[in-house]
DNA sequence: CTGTTAGCGCATTCAT
DNA sequence: ATGAATGCGCTAACAG
């Protein structure tokens, strides 16, 4: 066990006041002979100074809390790992609570931030409230969103219209007529709305007469693969769903009933998650770069901590990548 | 902006003294006259006390540090998820330091949250060398190791040893004899050696004339892709990658060189990755709990700190996950 | 340039 | 049961 040693101590074994010592922490003036006496006690003495105490003083935390709805998913690793690069940089340390997908728990969870006295928070929503709102309102320190956005408040995030738009023309130059599109519940704006939106607005523009069968599931693989049954009902020549994971659910059902992709059927993601890639055939998606997008947003928290004005935005890093389970009809 | 209120506030406001506040808020005594009147105060104003200033006076932090290698991995987020868990129930909050695979930061990185004053650290380790060794014996707090073992240190982590051998034995029952094994570096103890060990022991002892091609490749798919053509100079009848991600490079390889997966080669994997089921065929592997081991490191961390003696030792949940990609011959 | 002094907000004696 | 006083370790005036 290290006894835990003070500046007070450092200070008295190089002769000097505490004082100077902190001085000599923080950049301030200290003759050469005094930072040198300093600099060998303290590093023969490996001394480093409270955490807390230097906070309780200094009132900046050096913390930004991160609040997720979950950690074990491909994106909210790439996030976090985005996040983390930056931030570390710069020295900021972060604090991650998990909301487990509930909306009151992410809420408590940005309250306990606040309270903690982070110095800003980076949440990850899964819907922004009117609490949400408030707490924002309220706020000591900024708030950045992302997953989410409302326009009352700061967010960066993936640009899901402009995705679904991208996907939209991409289909429609692919002749397809009558697709069905895998979404999920319109309770998840970004997702839910935003990126079917993108695509049935765009879609239908191109092709007037086209039909579009929109059928419900949610972000689970298994309940994609249930929904194969109902897909199929449709005769859709494209099947469009609103992330990789629920066309890989999809695809399994169709190896299954032995119903060739593409040849029989288009089949279409959202995400560029790595399994889109060693699928078989792989899958035709829009990749986001969720890594780069966390670094943006802590960048963005960053200068916002800076207090620089920064405005909500759209992130428009994305890249369709057409891999081997679409094809022209 | 809040302005933030202090404990002294509360007190005059509800017309006590602050020690009486903190004995109200520290389960000290107090009468239910003065309680009530603190009470209905703190819920008026929303009061929280200051962490940093509770901190310096009480010395234990609540929070634990963790050092990862990296975050955007798939057990890494996994680990994460099982870690917070427990944590986060138990009250604990989780600093994150990420050492970019680099063994130095790794250590500057326990050093930092020690410093710190955390409670408690659970270091991901790539390898433990004598500073880790060090480090140790002369921390304040308890440290768990996990990702790598070693003899002076309390760890937790996969079986590997157990993981080889399963897999050799399974091998062996499918009547393979002249494999392959694309491995990673021996610095690795627990992926290089202990992995490779387990799987090479018991498959000569139980094909005592099979031969064994080891090839040395790295963590990525790409470069597993690129050791394809090495491989197959041994033409072996399986081979058997050290993990899920190898294996997959492999199998890309095999796809474009036309090679059938299984009846021309069989192929394995080390890990459960997501993708070993959506592959295509899917991936014989030996799957390992990671989020289950995060909880139980959580939980054996936490039984250090409350003075409890616990032993290192290695989880063995594990299970061969025997799917498409393996045949008898 | 340096030492002395005064808090930061809180928990905890010690009296009462 | 409660109030007054002390100090956790540090930084930031303030004199010198």
């Amino acid at each position: 066990m290290n006894k835990k040693i003070t500046i007070q101590e450092i200070a008295t074994m190089a002769g000097v006041a505490k004082s100077t010592v902190s001085r000599y922490l923080n950049n301030g003036y200290v003759s050469k002979e005094k930072a040198a006496l300093i600099d060998k006690v303290i590093t023969q003495t490996g001394y480093k100074s409270n955490f807390f105490a230097r906070r309780l003083k200094t009132k900046n935390s050096k913390l930004i809390g991160i609040v997720m709805p979950r950690l074990d998913s491909f994106s909210a690793s790439k996030l976090l790992a985005g996040f983390n690069s930056i931030l570390q940089k710069e020295d900021y340390q972060v604090l991650i609570l998990v909301s487990d997908l509930q909306i009151d728990k992410e809420i408590a969870n940005i309250r306990q931030l606040i309270q903690q006295g982070v110095d800003g928070i980076i949440v990850q929503s899964i819907a922004i409230t009117k609490e949400h709102l408030s707490i924002v309102k309220n706020a000591p320190i900024p708030i950045l969103f992302t997953g989410q956005s409302h326009p009352d408040t700061t967010y960066l995030k993936v640009n899901d219209i402009k995705a679904g738009h991208i996907m939209g023309e991409y289909i429609a130059s692919l002749n397809h007529k009558n697709v069905a599109y895998l979404g999920v519940s319109p309770l998840d704006i970004a997702v839910g709305v935003d990126r079917y939106k993108g695509f049935a607005d765009t879609f239908l523009s191109i092709i007037p007469d086209g039909k579009i069968h929109f059928i419900e599931t949610d972000f689970n693989f298994d309940t994609a693969y249930k929904k194969g049954n109902e897909v199929l009902f449709y005769k859709p020549t494209a099947v469009i769903c609103a992330t990789d994971n629920i066309a890989l659910g999809l695809l399994r059902y169709l190896h299954e009933k032995n119903i060739k992709v593409p040849q029989d059927i288009s089949l279409t993601g959202f995400g560029g998650y790595p399994y889109s890639k060693v699928s078989y055939p792989s899958l035709t998606t829009i990749s986001f770069d969720y890594k780069y997008l966390g670094a943006k947003t802590a960048e963005k928290l960053l200068s916002m901590l800076h207090g620089n004005a920064v405005q909500s935005e759209f992130d428009n890093n994305m890249v369709l990548l057409t891999q081997e389970s679409t094809r022209k009809i």
